[in-house]
DNA sequence: ACAGTTCTCTACCAATTGGTAGAGAAAGCG
DNA sequence: CGCTTTCTCTACCAATTGGTAGAGAACTGT
């Protein structure tokens, strides 16, 4: 999250906005090298191929949504719609501060199979907790009795669509100014809680 | 939907399966004249340049997509929850066997602002009937309170992400078999069913 | 058979793509 | 100082991109 100063940071950190935003294939080395305001040459120095830095800014994108979903998950309550609710509001301050990120999440599908398999590996300790935790709340009857995989797999794509696609909002009128995020906020979570109250 | 026969019908065909998966920049006017089987300038015969194929795809898509749920509300029951699942089997089908579709409308938001523009104006009033309808709904008691604009884009948002993103059921241990394609949705239906219960 | 559209083709173009080769600063270190 | 490593650069490359020019089929109506 925070921009670092090496250089290879820098590279790192733009390329994660570019990719998520217009997409891995959409977006030339000339255009980061550019941006980040070096020859296109240094960001070969720094990784040798395309392929290498799409890796590269995928599992650091990857690892940094796991800290914060993590940090989240151990700070909150113990009531399980809260904890929800406090999760989805941790990933939702980065998301919307920097949208490219859950974006990027996104281009996994576009990826070659091995690429993605690898990002995948990344997130599926991840998902298998939240599913046995979803599991064990539902036998304790403090969740609405559902298939947790299939229900995890929803509400990830609630968060992540609702994130990324300004332009479904834009549809119904929404604004994105303060005003309008704090309201988005707020029905996200009343609708995820009223999806999974039992 | 139908696969129809002149040149010109199978371009728009093959672009939109091959925009929906890869995106629109990922998809090359050669690799489309290559799988129609005909030389790229028939393509540039047809549309004079790849914007403007691009519009007429999306445009097209929009259109389809308009249709089903046209035809999904007027056949549909009177209870609002009843409707919405008529709706979103009537999405599913057509998305799940052909996932570009829903990709399709998600690249928007990576077009120039006018095309996406012309493209939301075209979506605009489906929109406007979805929300004007769920706010008398409300109103009548019959669906949860909520802000009707954001909570139309959360569903829209739940159903294409779930549908465009099969990595993410992987992850989770999902398979896109028969069976599976069942459980979805009927996981996905109770999901927005228990979001929208009064 | 005729001329006129309608359609598809081959041949080519300038610009951009990811990537290579290797020179030259800059900085640590004896 | 000199030597080595780390870093960034200019110059170039083959392949691919969207797009142009214009020739030739193939089907029209007469």
């Amino acid at each position: 999250m925070a921009r670092r100063s090496g250089t290879r940071d820098q590279i790192l950190d733009r390329a994660t906005d570019l990719f998520g935003r217009w997409g891995v294939e959409a977006v030339s080395l000339d255009q980061i090298a550019q941006e980040v305001g070096v020859a296109k040459q240094t960001l070969l120095y720094w990784f040798p191929s395309k392929d290498d830095l799409v890796e590269h800014v995928l599992a650091a994108t990857a690892e940094e949504l796991a800290v914060v979903v993590e940090a989240a998950i151990r700070a909150a309550p113990d009531d399980p719609l809260d904890r929800i609710e406090a999760v989805v509001k941790a990933v939702f301050r980065p998301a919307v501060r920097r949208p490219a990120l859950l974006g990027l999440i996104r281009e996994m599908s576009r990826l070659p199979p091995e690429t993605s398999e690898r990002v995948a590996t990344h997130m599926r300790p991840l998902a298998d907790r939240a599913v046995a935790w979803m599991r064990t709340e539902m036998d304790a009857g403090r969740l609405r009795r559902c298939d947790p995989d299939i229900v995890v797999a929803l509400a990830y794509a609630t968060v992540t669509g609702i994130a990324t696609e300004p332009e479904a909002l834009r549809v119904v009128g929404w604004s994105a100014d303060t005003a309008g995020l704090r309201r988005l906020r707020a029905e996200l979570v009343a609708f995820l809680r009223a999806a999974l109250t039992p």
